[in-house]
DNA sequence: AGGTCAAATGCAATGGTGTTGCATTACGGC
DNA sequence: GCCGTAATGCAACACCATTGCATTTGACCT
């Protein structure tokens, strides 16, 4: 099942609509290879021919990220879609420093030894985040 | 040494300027448990019944983070000192979700680790980032 | 100590980013 | 197809970040 397929069937068992809005935005996220800005949705979906507003786009992409479909990359300011849906709790990027493009992964062991680490200095860590910049295959 | 004179030495080893303004910020953050915001410095400084520019200070940290002096917290859109300045590729944070209180570490194997996952995935990775969000001691 | 000059700062203006309140629209259930 | 409510669009606003340029000042030299 595509991403955006499976987006909708997560927002109509929740609950939530499915409008034209969303479905752009999902389509959008699911096209981008990198992070999309809220104001870069905005520009695609304008060369489409269509509009959407931003206040729209931002409230789409918090809803989507509160369901996990999509995720922030904080080191670009855009949103991705959510690869591992399964894996709420610990989210890795390889993110290339030229071109932007991004690949999701996780491992079991770094997030339990991180969480080790973490308690050992007294901290209960809930989430980890770490978004690695470099060199993807094509730029190198 | 402390954070500040350390960092006095670091700038005049490079040839910049030590200046009140670049001081100022030093001491700001060299003080804060938690990332501390452009706008935040600008707030502590008229505290002590000065001044600093906004630019200024935008400008001050970019030169400090270039050096890698201080670091730009993700998740938080703040600024902390660097407490483990000969680990020039690899940060991690443990960053309380509740009071912002922030911990660097930085672990070899981890690091080492992530490397090879990448590399395995046609990715040349150069810097790593970590934020885990949490709690910590005092908050829990 | 004081003059010199490039680096650094302050100011003004501007553009981008993200949020709020409210009237209008349109999706989903009947 | 109609209805009620969730969702959208619009306007306005607040905050964040950057640029160009005139002015100031720290470091160097004598």
């Amino acid at each position: 099942m595509s991403f955006v397929d499976y987006s909708i069937r997560v927002l109509r068992s929740r609950g939530y609509k499915v409008t034209r809005p969303r479905r752009e935005v999902l389509d959008a996220v699911e096209r981008a290879m990198a992070p999309v800005s809220p104001y870069d949705i905005s520009r695609i979906v304008q060369q489409r021919g269509k509009h959407l507003d931003h206040v729209t786009i931002y409230r789409v992409l918090g809803l989507l990220c509160s369901l996990n479909l999509v995720h922030k990359v904080l080191s670009r300011g855009g949103f991705v879609k959510c690869d591992l849906l399964d894996e709420p709790g610990c989210h890795r990027f390889l993110v290339c420093r030229q071109c932007g493009v991004l690949q999701e992964f996780t491992d079991e062991a770094l997030c339990y030894q991180e969480s080790q680490i973490a308690r050992r200095m007294g901290f209960h860590s809930e989430y980890h985040l770490t978004e690695s910049s470099g060199l993807c295959h094509r730029c190198r």
